[in-house]
DNA sequence: AATGAATGAGGGTTCATTCAT
DNA sequence: AATGAATGAACCCTCATTCAT
């Protein structure tokens, strides 16, 4: 017999992750405490006794939600910034605004609501994703915002709030949709998707340096 | 005798906001379905009992530690800014930074992360929300910026993107500071006092018309 | 001043009354268990504090509910007996009938339903039933039917059998009335006013001796 | 393998009548307020938790102790009297008398008890009881004696009215066996078991037709 | 005498976790 | 590997009883 892996072997593969989508689903929706385990296997097609053979408990499923998405989306998008050649105005309006238009349809919006929600209560998450999310994600914003610093193409503005007052809407609309968002309530004033364009734009206003050669000569943002 | 209150009537009528502090304090460290009805009770130096002759259940402990909130800071802010005689950017600066401020040290701040976490199971606290905070509070902040508008003071910016851009870092910032902000982690690259003002001025810089007197005539915000 | 009892003294002196009267209502209708004191108290026009300082405690009230009635009837039946003239069917029809159609209206059909709910709790109270009700009252019937067969009025029965037959139905008939009978159903197939006359009369007729000479000679229930 | 059924399965079929067995008893001993499910549980020797697993709830399952028994019993005695050849008289004494002898000593009884006890507080048991309980079982009797009446064995008797006369005594010793019989009183002046013969005939003898062809001429009970 | 605020033990119910099959 | 029956700790809520006023 050849090695090729059985239906059987590949379905056992593929049970974490079944599990690990089914748990992201339930907390973002119901929250950690109030998503039963059982109602987590059922989803993920399982039975509950066999959740405790990936997972040690509904702890540890809740870590394993949150690294399976930590990082990924990170290094993902320092790559992109990494092979990006045009202007940093240009990158912020191509690839970080489109990286955002991403994000908030995808999974990591969800894992930005439960990080919200359940950090207070479990210490190493917070450990975690400060270290492998919130430092690494504000360094590569601020080394883009830096290099448009460098060019003249930006103002001297003070990096580290540009790079809050650029990224904080973003994760607070990511939030928003896996809360009052999903209640049925009348929709934001601003269409999401519309808004990170518009927030960029917006901001890059504030940001770039005059045209001219007298340009960038004043911080102003101390 | 002089129609003295008792001091039994003065705590029976001190009560419920005591719980109501209490609970609140409780909700945002643990969550509302971790935190006991009975540590509430504790804290506010009653007894479990003692709560439920104020309030029927515990959701009805965390619509009143909501319900305390809403509105009263809305409407005082909505004061301030009417009363308020200077130049909208100067509303900015002045007045709408320095609401933000003491909101991020009060109560309020802590009402955001409640309602982040717990929306999603209260229906009708979503309702309330929307209807009593959001909407009014995007609504007042809108005319600020409109008024800056219509004096030729701002550009023609799109009022809600803007709104959005002001505001929703400032909430972001409330969330964190008790969420990450209260997990001893290493604190945010930006001071959140500082912050605040540094990114109304940011903004500002994207928003106030260049001066001379063919500004405003072009609105780069769709 | 005189030594007339004020007005407050006679509401003082009624105090305990009302509370029985509060308690038997409430107990009957959903229960000892489900019967809050608070709620004895306000049917009472008292606060739950006052009716402690009558009874000592909910048990406590309960026997009193029971006690105050205990006797009085029976006593009352057994003067009516023993006043009465007439032949033993008479009595039966007469004084019997009437007593039985009176106390299915009065409170004295609760006390049934209470005995027979929660006599089981409390042994005190079954002793004191056993003791002053069901022997008294067993006896008083008892002697009435014997004085019909000494007078050859009735047949040589067994007296203790057509005691029971005779009472048992009416006694089931007051449980019935405030239980499944106050559950707004179809109603009895018979009208139990009605009844109470007719199955007096019925057992009368499997009684009385058989006219002419020759009857009672023999006891057929053995 | 052959089919057979494992242990814990075999276990999980004969768990709802362990606990509705276990309910029954403790039930009619100490009154549905007053049972602890745990009480239910242990007795029926398994954990509070299992028997959530069985039934939603306290009140699920004092219906189905009640369910249990209903129509159970009901369905017997219809089909004995309907095999039943013998003469209208003999039924009672014979078959009649029997069911109650058995049913004195059987579950039923102790579920008499309880829905004396319980009926006011779930309306739908009393809707259940009358249904299918009460009415039935009256219609059977009723058809009994109709049954005598028209073979001219039995006086033209109110037949609503003898029934009631002919079982509500039965129905009050079945109650009386599980309140205060059940204290460890001075026993009835009358032995059950006999006494459910006795009354048999005592009504009997109000109720045959007088011996001879002028029989069963005169209704005297209206 | 009367009040009613306060107490806290008690019990129904849920659900993460275990383990025999 | 997978199941799901069983467990029991935990927690919300009730209400008889107390006692300061």
């Amino acid at each position: 017999m050849p090695p090729t892996t059985s239906p059987r072997q590949r379905r056992k593969d593929a049970r974490p992750a079944e599990l690990i989508a089914a748990a992201l689903a339930l907390f973002v929706e119901k929250g950690f405490a109030a998503t039963r385990i059982e109602e987590v296997a059922r989803r993920a097609g399982v039975s509950k006794g066999t959740l405790y053979l990936y997972f040690g408990s509904k702890e540890d499923l809740l870590k394993a939600v949150i690294r399976e998405h930590v990082s990924r989306e990170i290094v993902a998008g320092a790559e992109q910034l990494a092979r990006y050649q045009g202007s940093a105005a240009d990158l912020l309006q191509q690839v970080f605004t489109a990286w955002w238009l991403k994000t908030l349809d995808g999974p990591v919006a969800g894992v930005f609501k439960i990080i919200v929600t359940e950090v207070r209560h479990f210490p190493d998450i917070a450990e975690l994703w400060t270290r492998e999310v919130r430092q690494p994600a504000t360094q590569l914003v601020g080394s883009l915002l830096q290099r448009g610093i460098d060019a003249g193409e930006f103002r001297r503005v003070d990096v580290p709030t540009a790079v809050h007052s650029l990224v904080l809407p973003m994760v607070m609309l990511c939030v928003h949709k896996h809360t009052l968002g999903a209640c049925s309530q009348p929709p934001l004033e601003v269409d999401p998707r519309r808004f990170i364009e518009d927030h960029v734009r917006l901001l890059l206003h504030g940001i770039v340096a005059p045209a001219g050669p007298a340009a960038a000569t004043r911080n102003d943002t101390p």
